[in-house]
DNA sequence: ACTTCATCGAACCGGTCAGTTCGATTATAC
DNA sequence: GTATAATCGAACTGACCGGTTCGATGAAGT
């Protein structure tokens, strides 16, 4: 075992075909991450993302076909990290009304977050020109964690500890009521920040107060 | 009073100073939410402006020093229009609860219109270059909405039909399950036609179900 | 009828863009 | 040490952009 043809993790600088080197790849991946993120996919050039990337523009274009092949990839890339592990507190410790808390809190907290703010800006834009690329963005966020959810409450209604008979309208607005007011400043770039801790906490308990006033198993 | 000055409201074709012709302006506004709303901020070229308002260029850079400021002229107009006499039905009549719910469906078909979305989603494009101009979308449209909301609740509650420390936020919390998933799904794309009535009916009457569970006079 | 001037329309300017080409470089494989 | 080829880098192409200029046009004002 001293070199078949393991590919090693690290960096055993094996040679790679053209436009195959998984490293370069990353590497341009997180130089247009940078580009596009400030500038949006328009105004964003790719000389630019050369520049940022460290990369020359012909190797660019051996590892993408053009500009909107390396934006999808981009987005394909942010999907699932967004949301990863967001919906760990629902099978955490603590009563239904302490995960639900603590699940709103991490929600409101991911979703007003610099990153995913302007993440979700850029495909907004062009979500236009570029249907089935806001459509993917939605069911690989919003959506996966929205299934998460719903069932997660159905299995809490069936254990008696919540009243719903509508799980996935029952979610919908737990998602509305955690980030409520605060989403929506961010994205219109009403505030130019995050929400600080005390904000998001405050916004979390209402909404759990108010889900399970409606929701609760209290008569 | 047979001709004074009196400016005619129709059309009695004034002679009017280069770039003071508001029939004119109207015109070109009429063009440019043409394609400003299909194309975007950065898509939209001036020309196709020209084609569609059927007015040449140079007439357009009479009445508007650049690209941005014919921009900022057609936010200025939508701004109003769009939640013109959204608050009414919380004025209008029936009980707490049917206002609420009239209100709550009427805000929801209007946030979820072809018209309103598309115009969002442009300003959401922007907001990352033109901080100050999302600011003033948020605040004539969403923040207005809201102060009234948020004034009628306090005023419900003082009279003893609902039970609310925090007006502001309640009012925050009615709007985000007033529209709870569907404008989401919206801006995305996730739903390329608005919603049909049923739906909308539907989501309102939730949100005032749970909403009243939290907030009502009842125990 | 004659003047005036807002608008037209088409060419034009400087600049930037996405995408291509190609010789120079450099590190791997043998 | 030498052949190979992935990458570099810089120039280039063709198109389009926002914005300007200017003579032609035609209708309002007198």
């Amino acid at each position: 075992m001293t070199q078949t043809d393991a590919p090693a993790p690290p960096s055993p600088k094996r040679r790679h075909a053209a436009g195959a080197d998984p490293d370069k790849r990353r590497q341009i991946l997180r130089g247009a991450w940078q580009v596009f993120l400030e500038q949006g996919f328009d105004a964003a050039s790719m000389n630019a993302v050369c520049k940022a990337a460290g990369v020359s523009k012909g190797t660019i274009y051996v590892y993408f076909e053009h500009k909107e092949d390396l934006f999808f990839a981009l987005v394909e890339d942010m999907r699932a990290r967004f949301f990863r592990g967001i919906s760990e507190p629902l099978a955490g410790p603590g009563c239904t009304e302490d995960r639900l808390r603590s699940y709103a809190t991490g929600l409101a907290r991911q979703l007003t977050s610099e990153e995913v703010v302007r993440a979700q800006r850029i495909v907004v834009a062009v979500v236009e020109r570029m249907p089935h690329l806001g459509k993917r963005f939605y069911d690989a966020g919003a959506r996966h964690v929205l299934s998460a959810l719903s069932d997660w409450l159905a299995a809490e209604a069936t254990a008696g500890r919540l009243r719903i008979d509508d799980p996935e309208l029952a979610a919908q607005q737990f998602l509305e009521l955690s980030t409520a007011g605060l989403w929506r400043q961010r994205v219109f770039g009403r505030h130019l920040a995050p929400p600080d801790e005390a904000e998001i906490t405050r916004t979390a308990e209402a909404a759990v107060r108010v889900f399970l006033a409606a929701y609760g198993p209290g008569t």
